[in-house]
DNA sequence: TATTGTTATACTCTATAACTATA
DNA sequence: TATAGTTATAGAGTATAACAATA
């Protein structure tokens, strides 16, 4: 395993070059092996009972953004409200935040973390990159910035009705 | 939504600027948003009954290489043997392949591509690299081959020991 | 003993639909 | 009627464990 060759871009127009071709240079089958390896290590840093990556995004947002609501935090994660119920459990139960009454409108329930939630996150924070850098080494920070950009460039035009 | 601005890099020592921190900034919540938005326009574009992506790829390495077995299938797929029965079931009902006796070795069953599913991949491939080019429409040729190259760094040294 | 394909089973993530209590 | 949170349910996708046939 050689320390990585980055392919040098080459043009392309209507038909691809044969080594260009297939299922290896397809942008989503690389996308779906990358975050396999991301999620694997990232659930190894943080342990057993660590929170997923799922629960972990939600209480970052919840932090973010205190007394968020749940139909709020849900549209942010690009999932269903129903999807968000197991989650804010999960964090409850761990502690992390309460669902607060909100005078005005007692449909919704406020998210609001707890000092120990904020305390958790801010080492599970420090984890995430620990791992990321570790993870990632191979990369300059260059490189790392480069593909946060491309990665965002994805999301953005996607993304843009749900936000 | 402005047309994009690629963030230039920044340096960074044992602790990052505030700008540059939380859950916006790591690389595997971006891939995992990123791979959501790429996988649904796959799956859209494909259509009703067409493959999912792990049945593309799968079908992807049968016609690469004929005459695979499952558990070399499976292997470089990087998931269980027993997984890949379902998706092997699925592209055999499609007529895309068949299982066929191995002399020399009554355990395997070698995965051979039928014409009609080496025809079927081909109209498939071409499917999914103009919804790539259309989706990452607003990449130039230059920043997806970035991208490939990139994720390609993350994959290599996680999955040496798997292939 | 070890390997191949398979089945049984369970767990995670996610979606849809329907319910309730409010508005 | 519409919305917030919830429940029930189902469907992918994946893993582990065990099995029969074969090596």
């Amino acid at each position: 395993m050689p320390p990585q060759s980055r392919k040098k871009p080459q043009p392309q127009g209507d038909e691809l070059p044969m080594a260009e071709r297939g299922l290896e240079n397809l942008i989503g089958y690389n996308l779906k092996r990358a975050y396999v390896i991301v999620r694997g290590d990232f659930r190894a840093t943080m342990g057993e009972d660590g929170m997923s990556p799922r629960v972990f995004s939600a209480l970052s947002f919840v932090v973010d953004m205190p007394d968020i609501t749940q139909s709020e935090l849900a549209r942010r994660l690009g999932i269903e409200r129903s999807g968000l119920v197991a989650i804010v459990d999960d964090l409850e139960g761990r502690g992390y935040l309460r669902r607060t009454a909100v005078p005005g409108d007692r449909r919704v329930q406020a998210l609001r973390p707890t000092q120990v939630g904020v305390e958790a996150f801010a080492e599970a924070i420090a984890q995430a990159e620990a791992h990321e850098a570790r993870l990632l080494q191979v990369m300059s920070e260059d490189e790392k910035a480069q593909l946060l950009a491309l990665l965002r460039a994805i999301r953005e035009p996607g993304e843009a009705d749900a936000i």
